[in-house]
DNA sequence: CCGCCCGATGTAATAATGTAACGGTCGGGA
DNA sequence: TCCCGACCGTTACATTATTACATCGGGCGG
């Protein structure tokens, strides 16, 4: 079961287009608009399978959009985010596409201290658990940020 | 089960002096140097349940000491969660007290959106979940973070 | 006692991240 | 046609955090 994390030499254009595809769907179905800039940048950050930075972003950006500036970049991960398709890492600062955009979710990353990979888990028990003894507390929850570090399984197979 | 909320007219100042006591005994054990202004710190951090900003420690940390500057605080921030006596709020980049100080498990912390307090659970059964199933995908966790935004059991009462 | 070392703190500057406020553009409906 | 609301441009600024180097001060070997 590791599907979570990408081998070294899948075929990434295909990743993207993917994650792109299902963007324009869950838009389409959710009547949000996914302009040229948000599409942009939603592919940007699927460049890779790392954390990006809002800053790096806007550079990236920058290079075929003169006037971009720090507002474009966050009102383009706000929207993003909203609409279920990107995560915000908070212990990173940084940004990450989503694995399972339109699935309702709260998600547990797994952040690699090497080489930084992301990996997703949609894991409805831990969920469950969580709100379950928060509950017990009578506390009640509805956000959960559950952000995992550690060694992925390339990572730890090669040290 | 209602033990991570404190109840409005608990205590304080028991509850702060009870805190810094700990923190005293568990740096004597673990022979880690809580100074004059760590210790201070950690204080100014207890004075409320709610979270606090770093630049807002450093403006009650400048009214007793002029020459207080950001490193200031990071550094006694830095070393107070090293020793496991404060936590950093990751989606509120903020820090608060550790309610635990000297047990070795990952805190969940629970955030009410409304008064800002936060009540901390210690629950193993939620870690180990997290760590297996991260497992199950190959990925070795080291460090879980765990931040859960909801409405109290006081502010769920009045409203 | 002296002088050295080292951890803690002071100090200035700057980097990195994020937001506010306002204006213009454009497309869709009353 | 005219207005409205969204989107984006643009400037300025706020907030959060770090880097780099100087200084202080206590413990310890000589």
């Amino acid at each position: 079961m590791r599907s979570t994390f990408e081998p070294g030499g899948h075929d990434h254009a295909l990743c993207v287009g993917g994650a792109l595809a299902a963007a324009e769907a869950l838009c389409a179905r959710q009547g949000r608009r996914l302009t040229r800039l948000r599409r942009r940048v939603l592919e940007l950050i699927w460049a890779r399978h790392n954390p990006v930075r809002a800053y790096d972003l806007l550079d990236r950006l920058r290079q075929e959009r003169h006037s971009a500036g720090p507002p474009t970049v966050y009102r383009a991960l706000d929207f993003l985010i909203e609409a279920g398709l990107v995560h915000r890492i908070e212990s990173l600062n940084a940004y990450i596409g989503c694995r399972a955009p339109g699935t309702a979710h709260p998600a547990q990353l797994l952040i690699c201290r090497v080489c930084r990979a992301v990996g997703e888990l949609e894991d409805p028990e831990i969920c469950e658990l969580v709100r379950r003894r928060a509950g017990d507390h009578g506390f009640a929850a509805d956000r959960q940020t559950i952000e995992v570090m550690g060694i992925c399984p390339s990572c730890n197979e090669a040290g």
